[in-house]
DNA sequence: AATGAATGAGCTTTCATTCAT
DNA sequence: CATGAATGAAAGCTCATTCAT
């Protein structure tokens, strides 16, 4: 029988805190958790396998959060939260509407490629592994995070005459950003600012 | 507890036929896995359903296959050769690069959102599921047809002098074109052939 | 996990026949199974492999057998009543007890090594996978079989003093006779008649 | 249809104790696998009726062991360990070759009759369902086990001009011992010293 | 908080047996 | 008689979760 070979993964300290998911015991469970259900999947992570990572018992998780889909829960709550403030300083501290979607795409491809890597993947590829009543509560935090950039895009379209529509615009491109985490290589040629050069020539039709 | 809630599915005749996903026994098989995998996911989806949306008992199931694994597999190498052949079809049939560029995004467009979406959307959500073996089984077939891609789009570059590199134009059009998956609907106002003009404007740089 | 890996098999033709374990479809059957029943054990052995061995379906079996397990009865009852046959005749062309005796010794020692070699061994070892009913079918057959030795046993007793019990003198010879099969290489330097002698002297209590 | 009817087992407090085979929760798990092993065979014995005699769940079976076949393993390594120690103690209790041919004859009698008796009855006729690494790891001990006896066999054939060969007369006598696993009651009116002086006496080719 | 043995439901898979063709 | 797809019960094993310590 061919026998499913799991990824061999990183020391917890190999995996990089941002917000909550830190160097409490906590949040160590929540850093090695992102990290497995990303590589792993969700459902081809066990809760041992997360223990294990974080140097206790199973059993203990536990204490910590009431089920295994809490701690994913949790993870994605968090991921949220903390890339919206991201985005939203960002978009803060420049002016003009093309300076604002160049800081979203920045934004979004460090959420992507950066700190946070392992929870916004897993936000978006085990978003079905949620329950439906935890689905039903993050998605307001995800609404308000997707509005930002189609009101960014229709001012722009307003100013540029850009034909698409902003709501297929910021498909098409948030498609391309979540895209490279398929792909990128942090210790490539190419770097972040590289990439969301590209993406913003690409967005605004230049050759 | 949260308790998992499954999506529910059609039934197996809803489900559409190609290639070898067929209406014979093992056809039948690789439909309704391919259906359930794309909603609940491979780890997520038990034998039990498989066999029950097929209609048979779940030990009748490995009278056509060896194991749920080499289920998965089939899938995937039935999608990428019978889709393979479809994108070969495609630009043959036409003679300038641009048109040919266009062939593949309706081409790759179809194969995402098409009869052959189940299957293609587990080919690329479920990799991680494989076996190594069966991973490296297949990564030769994956290869070459992104070779056709990035063949095409160099012949484009020299005549038109985009910028980016055939390799990173190629990962943003898929990027774009596999995460129509998550929003595009059959039925909506926007057709297949709209959004792949609209793709083609994107990676051609027109506004 | 650790897999057991079944030992590789002859093919059918380079295992004995005898008595009604012939070249008969049925026969067929009966050898295959033997065989495998001495290598694998009788749980460790699937109709599929005793089917494929014949080189039929495994739903052809049943054409010639009620069950699984009615082969196994079969094989037993027919070793015994072959054995048990060649057992008579062989005492009953000598005269004195104590070439009954050695006759006894070596047609124990050929049931065990010779063509029955693999009847003869499930006989033994797979007794309890017998149904209690065909464990009883059977014991009348085998009661009989040993009592032979013991009469025998009984007379040399009579006529030279031997100390211990004809039952347990049966039982010593039987268990190094028995035991034969684990060690004895039809191909080594021991013949069957040198290991007749051995055991003779032995029984005989001869230095 | 004929139904294969396991035989009845004790209740776990009448099956003895050795060396890790102890009351521990462990060592309750390999009694009763040891004695379930040789009363149904390793096939015929299900981890079901293990947890079922040792009063848990089966699940709870794979805290302690890996697998099925780990048991097996543990039950034939624990006994051989514990075997060659009792044995090694018994011929260093002795001067004379012909008293450590009966202590060996002795040791091996209580190690087949006695406490010990489902192990070594296991280790014995359940070789062929080990694993081919785990039957590696067993051998050496195995073998080292069998040289003592054939060492000293070799100093008493020198002794005492007996013709056989000591590896023969070793099998004869270990088939002869083995063999009381089948017949031998522990509450005959034959008691195990009484046997080893018979078989002391059949060995050194007295009447 | 942490442990780790235990649970028990559910998983994938096996396999003797049946039966329409 | 032979086939081979199908059955369905039961196998070995997994795993999130609980709880006495």
């Amino acid at each position: 029988m061919l026998v499913k070979v799991p990824q061999q993964v990183k020391t917890l300290d190999k995996i990089p805190s941002f917000g909550c998911l830190d160097d409490s015991p906590r949040g160590r469970v929540l850093r090695a958790a992102a990290h497995l259900f990303r590589v792993n999947g969700y459902e081809g992570t066990t809760v041992r396998e997360i223990a294990s990572l974080v140097g206790i018992q199973s059993g203990s998780l536990f204490h910590h959060f009431k089920s295994k889909e809490e701690i994913l829960f949790t993870v994605m709550k968090e991921v949220i939260e903390y890339t919206s403030a991201k985005q939203n300083d960002a978009i803060g501290q420049v002016s003009s509407y093309r300076e604002k979607l160049k800081a979203l795409i920045i934004s979004e491809l460090y959420a992507i490629n950066g700190v946070t890597c392992d929870a916004m993947t897993v936000l978006v590829f085990e978003w079905s592994a949620l329950s439906r009543s935890h689905q039903h509560d993050l998605l307001a935090l995800r609404t308000a995070y997707e509005n930002t950039w189609v009101n960014i895009l229709q001012k722009l379209q307003e100013q540029t005459g850009y034909v698409q529509s902003p709501q297929a615009w910021r498909k098409y491109l948030v498609g391309s950003i979540a895209w490279t985490v398929t792909w990128f290589k942090k210790d490539g040629s190419l770097t972040l600012e590289d990439l969301a050069e590209q993406l913003l020539l690409m967005a605004l039709g230049k050759k």
